[in-house]
DNA sequence: AATGTAATTAACCAACTAGTTAAATACAAA
DNA sequence: TTTGTATTTAACTAGTTGGTTAATTACATT
């Protein structure tokens, strides 16, 4: 599996985002980092193991805890993969570049109908 | 199935990455959209469910074609979001954390003109 | 050595995913 | 109306995912 694919599916899950959001405000055991869930520990270990092999995380050995660390280096590949949607999603981006056009081929602001309907009125700006 | 799990969820297949990124250079039918594959049509149809369920595609109608558009607003949700752990994978937050961690263990009172000693760029392990 | 705590592994299960082929639907053109 | 083209739906399958409980491993403490 290709590691933009594997960044994403760890993603994919509220548990695994929850446990994220927890490790960044610093390291934590497994025990704690399950405390918060109803689900049992085995299957929190299961996530942990997903975001391990994504490289979200890393974990160390202290006595009988595993510390789990965040580890948010593939976050990086996988916003600038994002980065290149950003024009969908910004419309300011489009507008902008319809006014430029706009700009680039009427040279002159001719609205043909609301001019029409601005004469009537007889107001100018 | 909260947005944010189906955008990653979306996201995390490398198929529909790649029908997203033809997609981000304009419109395209079905049949368009399978080409490059080597799969089947119902297998491109479905990922196209996918995408559209998760609001990163919409789709028209035109005689019997069913145009698709790219339509990545859930895209900026999804950067946002990860926007929030954008320290962890830029360095200079790092060296802003062991600079911050440095003052706390010498309890020295603040001396902010060695601020300057942060570097913005460049590797010193 | 025995006990308790932290965490993982094993075995199982239901639901979902990503693909298949074959059939059905929808529309255009002849 | 028949035929051709675009696409979806149906039915099926193999493999994955997210969860469970029970057993096991690893280590610390008593």
């Amino acid at each position: 599996m290709d590691r933009l694919s594997l960044t994403f599916s760890a993603l994919a899950d509220p548990t695994r985002r929850a446990i994220l959001a927890r490790l960044s405000s610093g390291p934590a055991s497994v025990n704690d980092l399950a405390a918060p869930f109803s689900m049992s520990l085995p299957a929190v270990s299961k996530h942990l193991k997903v975001l391990e092999r994504a490289q979200l995380i890393a974990r160390g050995k202290e006595a009988q805890w595993r510390p789990c660390e965040i580890k948010a280096a593939p976050l990086k590949e996988a916003t600038d993969w994002m980065e290149q949607y950003r024009q969908f999603w910004e419309e300011r981006f489009d507008r902008l570049e319809d006014y430029l056009k706009e700009l680039q081929t009427q040279e002159k602001p001719a609205p043909v109908k609301s001019a029409t309907k601005r004469k009537k009125h007889g107001s100018n700006k």
